[in-house]
DNA sequence: GATAGTAGGTAGTGCCACTATCCATAATGC
DNA sequence: GCATTATGGATAGTGGCACTACCTACTATC
């Protein structure tokens, strides 16, 4: 198909579908002469794929196009280990340490020995999610919610088993590609609706709680 | 205080207050001439929360303002449930509904219809949270993912306990106003450590189910 | 052979979160 | 008292980002 096909069958604006290209976010056509070139099934697919990671995971097109590349990278395949590093480095890579290194260090340290000597999880030290939550730690001591860390070890078992939940994701894809993107859609769109559904479970418990209360109906 | 010492222990350069001030995230100071104003603790307080808002929630300064103006009216004290419903309004704003209006009706009843049926959930039809999930999911479905709502369902009686902590932390706070920041802190710094501890998690899981595997060290 | 479509390039737009500069006035240091 | 510095308030400018418009030379189609 040309690029107008490409359009109409995606909703994506020709112009919108040139500027993908140019930034590698959308691989090349086919050729047939000097200016002219044909997409298929797999450009519907990956234009797809871009939308629903800039606009439900909100992503940065530098970050879409990092994570990407490291799909289409041939020495990926067969190691999703290394993808997932990716993914989670391209995520938090917006989320900058404290400014106080020291404080934020000493709450790295101490987060991963309680993930590792009370619930047992193997951490490697410089897994930036570790940076990503003892920033936040930190911030909210400096708000004055020293109580919330304690939560975070709250937290911590229960989102231990959605874990578990997302490698069986992964793991029961058919294929390969199948599997890289799985890691990839797992991840962000799963990212989402997660907090959605953390949204839920809070109305619920919020009701369950306080069942006299006549509740919002958000109008 | 004046507006540099502000700027001295918050680390926020003067000309940011003053656009933060002409927002209207930051309340003015007390006036002592026509063009003097005093600042008090409340105004560094209310200045890392914003900053926190913004760095570390990743909100737009005009849903911060939409919150913040939430819990200074008066009438929402006492009232933490309008400020919930606040606060997930003002977060999936951007989550924009499936172009296919039917489709989503339709994956926002079915999902309804679970997570009350099968969970005994208390949930109104209009949590914004719904759409929000039902758009991912519509999302998923078009990238080829039907799958993806079974692992929804997977999710929900998880998350469901991360709710049950959420409101916990809201109800263990000390007075009323600390109640509504509260909300706040535990929702937007919340989110962020939820997703830190999700990717922890993955990498727990992926490193006990392949044991032989000589795991990344995201160098 | 007229009309419409295409690749590729450059420039412009709109939004957002600042950042810089200016001015009249006020506080401060000596 | 007076020079220096700081302040509130206003207006304009910046840089990043995701497009969007426009142009040109060529190609496809009727």
């Amino acid at each position: 198909m040309r690029i107008a096909e490409l359009s109409r069958r995606t909703g994506v604006p020709v112009p919108t579908i040139k500027y993908y290209l140019r930034e590698g976010v959308l691989p090349p056509g086919e050729r047939t002469s000097p200016n002219q070139a044909r997409y298929d099934d797999t450009h519907i697919h990956r234009l797809r794929l871009v939308r629903a990671m800039v606009e439900v995971g909100g992503m940065p097109l530098a970050t879409v196009r990092e994570i990407l590349d490291q799909v289409d990278a041939d020495d990926v395949q067969s190691d999703i280990d290394k993808l997932l590093g990716t993914v989670q480095r391209a995520v938090f890579s917006t989320v900058q340490p404290h400014a106080d290194a020291e404080r934020q260090t000493a709450k790295e340290a101490e987060i991963v020995d309680y993930l590792r000597n009370e619930l047992g999880w193997h951490l490697p030290l410089n897994n930036p999610a570790i940076a990503a939550l003892a920033s936040v730690v930190v911030t909210a001591e400096d708000l004055g919610h020293a109580r919330f860390v304690e939560f975070i070890y709250r937290y911590a078992p229960i989102i231990g088993e959605i874990g578990v939940v997302d490698l069986d994701y992964v793991a029961t894809a058919q294929d390969l590609d199948f599997m890289l993107e799985s890691v990839v859609v797992g991840t962000t769109l799963g990212d989402t609706a997660i907090l959605a559904l953390r949204r839920m479970a809070q109305t619920n418990e919020s009701a369950r709680r306080f069942p006299n209360i006549r509740h919002r109906t958000f109008d």
